[in-house]
DNA sequence: GAACGATTGGAACAGACGTTCGATAACGCA
DNA sequence: TGCGTTATCGAACGTCTGTTCCAATCGTTC
């Protein structure tokens, strides 16, 4: 029951069609929750009710597997991203955007971006050097928003310095949420959202936290 | 060659000496490395130069093993920030206080936390629950002081969940640290330490920040 | 120096792992 | 109907894993 969409199927490994998808979604969710290295191959057979053996059809290697996840995720979330950026925003708005888009996406590929997260050094060589060439894009789209909000003052080399913390923190407010998060008790997500923006923006004791 | 120090060495796998404390320094380094479920007992006993089978005299399973650095650790950091509380100080200089402390605690004992921050779900019953409680005194501690800051305004149910992200964030912030720190790039910690405490306190517009 | 408990290590077990091979089945098209 | 390509599978491989057994060693005490 050969069912491609797309008749560019070729000799180098790259398939795809609708399989595919349900071994990446389901590999992200067992990944997303026991983590690369405690999930198989032989997990990933069970939960998509295909062959262990036939899962190679898909990728070269488990690390293929990983990296088609994250690069086709990451990809995703940059081009929405620069999309919003070209909007040539004011900084502050800038950020609550981005912010606003980060999270957003968050509701939309939760276990891929999981991954994305905490399993780069799970990858090496050219997929790891790859994916890193993503993420540093996306950081250096961030930290020029987080700059453009500090040069209020200056523009040092040491303002470099700062705006790289300061971006770092974003991110790792960012990141931490897949620790938490539950669906349920943190609903609604604009709550989450408008706090996060806040807490970056003004802290905990700056302009009155947004009407509840 | 005994060479252990206390004579407290019992039935129950409960050992202790050198031996023990070069074992758990250098599973944490090689776990912070490449992770827990990445490094084996092997390992560990190549970089400690012990036999395979010597490992086991001094724990009784690899969870074993994690637990006990994860449990020594963050009791002692729980130990040290209960101390600081006790001062009974200001919401804003209890919050300096408790990430002052927190990132102190990091260039001490930088693996240990860094498994302790991200290996948690590796451990499984009674183990788990243990090290989770500790998590969440240290969590309740940081959020009553949150809690105060917030307070200013009104003290009802809805500044709960409030105070609850924004600890999380706070958390989020120190907890991606062992994502990028660079001990070279990123001295001194006093710089490092001003802009995570501002960041929290005032936000990216709020007060100046502190004099370079 | 003999007897003892504390400590160490070589060798092996059973299971799980990633990966490969060869055969089979399903399909589009002539 | 037949053919070539696409897709799938069962079985096996070599390796690594956590763990255990049992014998050997050590320092200490009689």
């Amino acid at each position: 029951m050969a069912e491609t969409t797309a008749g560019e199927n070729n000799k180098t490994g790259t398939r795809s069609g609708p399989r595919l998808e349900l071994i990446l979604t389901s590999a992200a969710s067992l990944m997303a929750r026991n983590g690369y290295g405690q999930t198989s191959i032989r997990d990933v057979a069970r939960e998509t009710k295909l062959s262990l053996a036939g899962m190679y059809y898909y990728f070269q290697s488990k690390e293929d597997l990983l990296y088609k996840i994250q690069h086709r995720t990451f990809a995703s979330l940059l081009e929405e991203q620069e999309e919003v950026a070209s909007g040539d925003l004011d900084g502050r708005e800038g950020l609550r955007r981005l912010i606003g888009t980060h999270l957003s996406f968050y509701t939309r590929h939760f276990n891929e971006m999981k991954i994305c997260t905490f399993e780069l050094q799970s990858l090496t060589g050219e997929r790891y050097r790859e994916v890193e060439e993503l993420r540093r894009r996306y950081f250096r789209l961030t930290a020029g928003i987080v700059g453009d909000i500090l040069a209020g003052d200056s523009t040092d080399v040491e303002h470099e310095a700062e705006a790289r913390h300061y971006t770092l923190f974003i991110f790792g407010m960012l990141n931490w949420i897949f620790m938490w998060f539950d669906p349920e008790r943190d609903a609604p997500l604009e709550d989450l959202c408008d706090r996060l923006i806040h807490l970056a923006l003004h802290g905990l004791t700056g302009a009155p936290p947004p009407p509840a």
